[in-house]
DNA sequence: ACCTGAACACCGTTCAAGT
DNA sequence: ACCTGAACACCGTTCAAGT
């Protein structure tokens, strides 16, 4: 009787909804983060799109603050998954064409999570598959003839970069291009010649950037070989 | 009567408190955030620490981002005078360091406030104070021969190291150094033979550092001179 | 073991009312 | 014009109670 109580129990719940996990909570917070940014991501939320009460993640999470380190993880971990199976040689010289296609391959992945840059940045703790990540670019620098110290130095000056994102520095909204003068924008013009000038030439140049200040793939790719160069001639 | 009753009434609060304004709020948010981070500004304790309730800040900020866009101008602000002050040449080859001065500056002014970084990157729109710096930054690398293209592109390859900060990667907490052996740094070792020879060794040459992950200066002086240096050679 | 409802201590912000 | 108290619609999280 108790036996088949149960049963009934169980089964009526995996109909509307397989039971609560620690991954199950955290797979349900990336989609809820790929809807509507990370904003949207709360607990009462995340609950509410499992079919469940808020209170009931905390049996699967210590806290909301969890809940983003393993959705940083989960995505860690996908990234190695994918950068684990890139066959390209890393000795000597050959490091740096390695090095470049591990990150721009965790960047391609990365940026499917447009929410995701801010939320590895804010982690205080490092998730382990971060770190898995770093150990496999700083074997690539050894392996390239880096030493521990230049290696170290390297990863530093990466910063972000060694995942694949940069800042944006700013979004300037509507350029100087938006063909009737603004008044807002001559005075401005008026105050920042250079910043205006540079982006009112390379909007002509190019009329399809994005007023070049987002966190265009040319732009990134640009200052990464910037550094590799540098690194490469340090090595 | 009417008069002396409003007189009255105006220095019994000067006394205590004097009126408030836009920008003693953004004094106190700064002054509150220097206490207790970022995360101490609310509206209901920045009021407190005004004498104020909290709806009284709505007559003088439209809401809480208003009061961190305008902390961020304050500083910024601060950065673009001391940074005006610097008289150095900016022809031609002298860009570099007149560039790399410019930015340490920023950069010891920005430091005094730890909290300042993440909310300078939390901003969409981007202050005034912000643009001028920048055009400012610009103007010296258009006087050493940058093209306008190039200039953008040195802007965006610097991002926030531009402004004199870098992103933290992560804090391993206590390193691979402290005395008794470890189970979980051993298990880590195994899993990450790069990353934890790397932080031993540097932790070895020099115990003092702070494992070398931190916005230490000297590491911040590296990635920039690498970038200031790879973009004089492409000038 | 897992889940829940009510409650607590906070948020930012709106509104109507005061001077 | 400036300031305020009460209230609203949210948060994350604790607790005691359910199965």
């Amino acid at each position: 009787m108790k036996g088949l109580m149960s049963l009934a129990t169980r089964s009526s719940r995996t109909e509307s909804r397989p039971a609560l996990s620690r991954d199950r909570v955290l797979r349900a917070a990336i989609e809820l983060a790929d809807e509507g940014g990370i904003g949207a991501v709360t607990m009462r939320r995340l609950a509410e799109s499992l079919g469940a009460e808020a209170m009931s993640l905390y049996h699967h999470v210590a806290n909301k603050e969890q809940v983003l380190d393993g959705v940083v993880d989960v995505i860690a971990t996908e990234i190695n998954e994918v950068v684990g199976r890139i066959t390209l040689p890393t000795r000597g010289a050959a490091w740096q064409s390695a090095a470049r296609e591990r990150i721009l391959t965790a960047r391609r992945l990365l940026l499917r999570h447009r929410w995701a840059p801010s939320v590895f940045e804010s982690r205080t703790t490092t998730s382990p598959a971060v770190l898995l990540y770093y150990d496999g670019l700083i074997g690539i620098m050894r392996d390239g003839g880096f030493s521990n110290d230049l290696a170290h130095r390297a990863m530093h000056a990466l910063g972000s970069r060694a995942l694949g994102f940069s800042q944006e520095l700013f979004t300037p909204g509507d350029g100087p291009a938006t063909g009737e003068p603004d008044p807002v924008m001559a005075s401005m013009a008026a105050r920042l010649p250079h910043l205006v000038g540079m982006l009112a030439e390379v909007m002509h140049d190019d009329p399809d950037s994005t007023l070049g200040w987002c966190d265009d793939q040319a732009e990134f790719e640009f200052g990464l070989d910037l550094l590799l160069d540098g690194l490469d001639r340090r090595r």
